[in-house]
RNA sequence: GCCGGGAUGGCGGAACUGGUAGACGCAAGGGACUUAAAAUCCCUCGAAAUUACUUUCGUGCGGGUUCGACUCCCGCUCCCGGUACCA
């Protein structure tokens, strides 16, 4: 053997070896020692439901976050970066369907092989407070959350008009419909009356809406649809008479300015004064209205037959009293009228709302135009005018602007007592309650003396029995006995115990800030390690949770806020000016895009999908995490390719070989010039990593430079001492900056270039502002905007000087011939910019 | 309809507060090494013109501001995501 074999890069072996080494010395774990003074991070990623399986979706998720997490701990943070389990939910119950097993045995089953799969991809949880919402030591204290609620108020049982997915058997909160189908099994929801528990999130509407405004680390996007849900407008309450009678039929508008305009009342279907009038012809013989109400209430709510539904109707027969003018409307029952929005009626004002003009047209109802535009003419035969205005028509209101026209109709109507300044919201109270058995149960006892009793503290939690076997339809829990029955709390005779469950999304809702005090056995939170952690810097996931999980996220965070668990603006000495709890639970948010293969998602369903345990087993996990956070930006759907899992590969081994020229003599003379154009170059790309790390992650941009700077030390080539000084002074920074990414690689490269700490936990690196000073650069000399030349100068040359280099380089010169020089413009270490005209 | 985001080579994507467009990677083509293959290394790679030096055009479209525009302003087109008989 004349010459030494290097030794081959092998992931499998060095990726083992190192997550043994992380374990054992316990580094990921998140420091609650008060002597620890260094400022905290929280690093969250929106813990996966243990189906069982990890799929590529969960490797780009918990790669992102692990970049974040290892790359604040190399910048100085006291980091915590937990992970845990969204165990409760149905799929489990179909999945004990199917097998014949409980939910339990499943899950936990699940959740032991899912954790084996996140360990095999090296990511750096502290893993000491892994926790599964199906835990009693966890549901305990939500369920503990809710009898506060009940106290309060906030929670309530009510029967009411709810969706019901039959498939799913069970209710489902509005959030949880989408287009009118169920959000999991896309069965359309039916509507049911039942009672049902709520939790009041209405009346944190206009807290949740207004903080979007302060959430300046969140995506516009899911800002926007969150104030979009929450669905605010502002207007007036009206109140017209029925004529002949006491009732009064009230309206929500946000036009009072049009009220005027009013020629016909219209009511949605389920409205009593519709059923009331259609009861009353039907005991006269003409049951029209009733069928008519019929098939109105049969009609579904999917999106695709709202849009082609034509707008039907047909007139009561009643009238009301305009509360202005006194004169009587016809009032109408309309199919587009919804009972659940506002008061399930409205003033109907044809010239100027585009939906109330069809109607109008096409059952020839009058039309009276009572704005017009502030210049020009509007003919409203045509069509309505839905702009503001100038009131016409609109007697003692007369010549008033809409936005005037508002207020001082508004003011009228309450002076008068017929109406007043009103609030709508879209955004309906959170039902929480499930009748589903792989859930928390609602602590909640049924006397039939006491009512609806909550479970005293003392006798929390109340455990779900683990055993059951659903067999389909309802839930098991109701027929176990040794559940359901139990005494009153409060008078201590026989009594039932509340059935239903909770909503999976109530586990959800709260998990991120029980992972500051997960083993706290006392309460909910422990109020000192929420100040400490909280609330969570940067929360990585899927955009799909935009109004779901997002949303009740925040309200609960704001109920914890309200029940007096935490100080939302006590400050953690640590922390002092940058982390308070404050009133929002995730400040900064990454909605990272899907992965795809041949351009769509990849999915069981659709067949398309590449196991990550493939990938690791054949090129590692570095190569896997590597390949998935540089194939996109984080926030951008990333297109799985095989090719570009071989380059990242490739990257890997080239820089594993670059570890051998370290200390090793070439053929290369001694370069002054050159070593100190690699000292600029590494301080450049620690500079350009570090920009693109701090600018929204971007990963992709960041990994860029690292291979640039391995193509630079890759063709380096010198053999003085220096030059090997700056050599592996380079290797060091690329390895460090690589160990965010890629941190068994970098660990097994730290190794080898003899790191004092492991590569994982090197400080991360600064940068020599004093090596990136140059003797002279190349500036760029352009003639009227076109780059025509490039001049050898001093990176501080005056702009004469640069001009006379110009006019000494005859390249550049021809294009001044025959040329009147007009400006000079010198950007300083970038380019001359020469304007001519000819002479 | 409304809200948000896009459009840059064959592809994924770079370009800091306006300052050399196409970094980096993938694919493709050519070459070196090898008996051969793999691996590795080197070269070319927006379009057109030109023997060459080079030149002209080029960031969805049309205008504008500027010495200079992927970037800013005005007006469009198309694509993606969300959402709605919301009164």
């Amino acid at each position: 053997m004349s010459e030494e074999q290097p030794e081959q890069y092998l992931a499998q072996h060095i990726e083992t070896k190192w997550q043994k080494i992380w374990g054992d010395t316990g580094i990921d774990i998140a420091n609650e020692d008060a002597a620890d003074t260094r400022p905290t991070y929280y690093c969250l990623e929106m813990f996966p439901y243990p189906s069982g399986n990890l799929h590529m979706g969960h490797v780009r998720n918990y790669c992102l976050g692990d970049a974040v997490a290892r790359y604040k701990r190399m910048q100085g943070f006291n980091v915590l970066h937990p992970i845990g389990w969204d165990a409760f939910g149905l799929p489990a119950e179909n999945a004990a369907i199917k097998h014949g097993k409980p939910p339990a045995e499943w899950t936990y089953a699940n959740i032991g092989q899912m954790r084996v799969q996140l360990k095999r991809l090296g990511l750096s949880y502290d893993w000491s407070r892994e926790m599964a919402t199906c835990q009693p030591e966890y549901y305990r204290w939500e369920q503990w959350m809710f009898t506060k609620l009940m106290e309060k108020g906030l929670a309530y049982r009510k029967e009411a008009e709810v969706n019901w997915c039959d498939p799913c058997h069970t209710v489902l909160a509005n959030e949880q419909v989408e287009d009118g189908v169920c959000w999991r099994c896309e069965t359309p929801v039916k509507r049911k009356n039942l009672a049902q528990w709520f939790i009041k999130i209405t009346d944190y509407a206009e807290e949740l809406l207004e903080d979007l405004n302060h959430l300046s680390g969140w995506p516009d996007k899911v800002v926007g649809m969150q104030r979009n849900w929450i669905g605010k407008s502002s207007g007036a309450e009206v109140s017209f008479k029925v004529e002949g009678s006491d009732e009064t039929l009230d309206v929500f508008t946000t036009r009072p300015d049009t009220l005027m305009g009013v020629t016909y009342m219209a009511v949605a279907a389920a409205h009593p004064l519709a059923v009331k009038a259609a009861t009353t012809q039907a005991q006269e013989g003409n049951d029209e209205l009733s069928v008519f109400l019929e098939v109105c209430g049969k009609i579904s709510t999917k999106e695709a037959d709202v849009e082609t539904m034509e707008k039907k109707g047909m007139a009561l027969g009643i009238h009301a009293i305009h509360p202005v003018s006194g004169e009587a409307v016809p009032v109408w029952v309309a199919n587009f009228v919804l009972m659940s929005y506002g008061t399930g009626a409205v003033m109907s004002v044809p010239a100027h709302d585009e939906r109330d003009y069809a109607f109008a047209k096409k059952y020839a109802l009058k039309i009276k135009q009572v704005i017009q535009p502030k210049s020009g003419e509007w003919d409203i035969a045509e069509a309505a005018f839905s702009e503001a205005g100038v009131l016409i028509n609109s007697a003692e209101f007369d010549g008033l602007a809409s936005g005037k026209a508002k207020k001082t109709i508004t003011h009228w109507l309450k002076v008068n007592g017929k109406g007043e300044e009103r609030v709508q919201y879209r955004l309906r109270d959170w039902l929480v309650s499930r009748q589903r058995y792989w859930g928390a149960p609602i602590p909640v006892v049924h006397c039939v003396d006491c009512g609806t009793v909550a479970v005293p503290d003392d006798q929390l939690p109340v455990v779900l029995p683990e055993h059951l076997q659903p067999t389909g339809g309802s839930s098991p829990l109701a027929e176990c006995e040794a559940f359901v029955n139990t005494t009153c709390p409060s008078c201590g005779k026989d009594a039932k115990r509340e059935t239903d469950t909770f909503d999976t999304f109530m586990e959800s809702s709260w998990y991120m800030n029980r992972y500051t005090s997960t083993h706290c056995d006392t309460a909910m939170l422990d109020g000192k390690a929420m100040q400490k952690w909280a609330a969570v810097d940067q929360y990585i996931g899927g955009v799909e949770h935009a109004v779901l999980h997002l949303l009740y996220a925040r309200f609960y965070h704001k109920l914890m806020r309200d029940v007096g668990l935490f100080d939302a603006d006590a400050e953690d000495a640590n922390n002092v000016g940058r982390n308070k709890v404050g009133s929002e639970p995730f400040k900064n948010l990454l909605t990272q895009g899907m992965v795809l293969l041949d351009g769509t998602k990849m999915s069981k369903s659709k067949g398309n999908t590449i196991d990550p345990a493939d990938i690791i087993q054949k090129y590692g996990a570095d190569t896997a995490r590597l390949f998935t956070l540089f194939a996109a930006p984080p926030e951008r759907d990333l297109e799985w390719k095989d090719e570009g899992v071989e380059g990242a590969s490739r990257f890997l081994a080239r820089v594993w070989r670059l570890l051998d020229k370290v200390d090793k003599t070439y053929q290369g003379t001694a370069n002054a010039k050159a070593t100190k154009t690699l000292k600029r170059t590494i301080h450049t790309h620690i500079q350009r990593v570090t920009h693109a790390f701090e600018h929204g992650f971007a990963f992709n941009v960041a990994i860029a430079a690292m291979m640039e700077l391995s193509n630079a030390l890759s063709a380096f080539d010198a053999c003085d001492d220096e030059g090997k000084a700056v050599f592996a002074e380079g290797m060091a920074a690329l390895v460090t900056m690589l160990s965010p990414l890629v941190p068994h690689f970098a660990c097994e490269c730290g190794e080898k270039l003899g790191f004092k700490t492991v590569a994982v936990m090197t400080a991360w690196p600064e940068v020599d502002e004093a090596a990136l000073v140059q003797d002279e650069i190349n500036l760029v000399v352009q003639i009227q905007g076109k780059k025509r030349g490039e001049i050898v100068v001093s990176p501080d040359v005056s702009q004469n000087d640069a001009f006379k280099a110009v006019q000494a380089d005859e390249n550049i010169n021809k294009w001044l011939e025959n040329m009147q020089v007009v400006k000079v413009i010198l950007v300083k270490g970038r380019l001359l910019n020469i304007v001519v005209k000819p002479t």
